[in-house]
DNA sequence: CGGTATCCGACGAGATACTG
DNA sequence: CAGTATCTCGTCGGATACCG
């Protein structure tokens, strides 16, 4: 377990991830305020991670980039490589031409969050089966339960 | 980059994450039947990492749980905690005395997701100082471009 | 103590129409 | 082509009240 050390504790620590303390001003002292988060609030939406992963294997145009997620709306692919330039995970290159050209590429540090994601898509992929069993064991206790109820 | 081979392409096979292809029924053919994002949709929520990071130290009470969460109402606390039950990552037990007693304890499948969730957090640890930047640039990039257009 | 039931506001996200 | 603007609806999540 990772623990690390507050490095100015009279601004106050968090228990932001279990035994995982951060520094953070009493002011930020929200579960939002966690930085650690953050990041899952970035990839864990609808779209994001999916952007990040057709963009790990070549730069793409936006139209290209919407043919490529499939389900996507013109709107939300905006909105989502809209947060990820923002935050450094995608460059968005314009170039000045009619018809307009925009270029999506991975930034270094994408490439580096990409390989993050695979480490739990890979923890997904190895306990699915686990997960279904889980909810198949669950679901049939709970119907149980239901039926005796309305009895 | 990770590739499976589909083992029964007849079933149809939708790009899940980039390259990272799973066969599913056509019926399921949908970005939210992507079986890769479920465990993001279920760890990405407001409240299900922290219940984790916090059962992996030691099992709790579930009124421990909610002081030592901060921040979440019962209600959230209660759903959060019957999705990981669903799926296996958390054990409720109850114990049979007045007042109640219930124990939430983190399963065996639990503590390896919460090892790769603390992947992802020391990802973003690592790059926080990064992403703020990047932030800092657009954020101001944006800001510059809106006093133009207003003048 | 450990929940459930209900109400309600805020936000996410799709559909559609319009634009440089 | 690559967006923006607007509307709408569904879901998430907080507050509150009640229950075994």
């Amino acid at each position: 377990m990772v623990r690390i050390p507050a490095p100015s504790p009279q601004e106050g620590t968090f228990f932001c991830l279990g035994s995982l303390e951060i520094t953070m001003n009493l002011n930020e002292h929200t579960a939002a305020g966690c930085r650690g988060r953050e990041i899952l609030e970035r990839i864990g939406d609808k779209w994001s991670l999916q952007v990040i992963a057709v963009l790990g294997e070549r730069t793409l145009r936006f139209t290209e980039l919407k043919r490529e997620i499939e389900g996507v709306s013109q709107r939300m692919l905006t909105v989502t490589l809209r947060g990820l330039e923002r935050d450094g995970i995608v460059v968005r290159t314009v170039y000045p031409v009619v018809p307009p050209r925009v270029d999506y590429t991975l930034t270094p540090m994408g490439a580096t969050l990409l390989d993050a994601a695979i480490t739990m898509v890979g923890w997904a992929e190895s306990h699915l089966a686990e997960i279904d069993a889980a909810r198949a064991a669950y679901d049939a206790r709970t119907a149980e339960t239901e039926a005796l109820k309305s009895q």
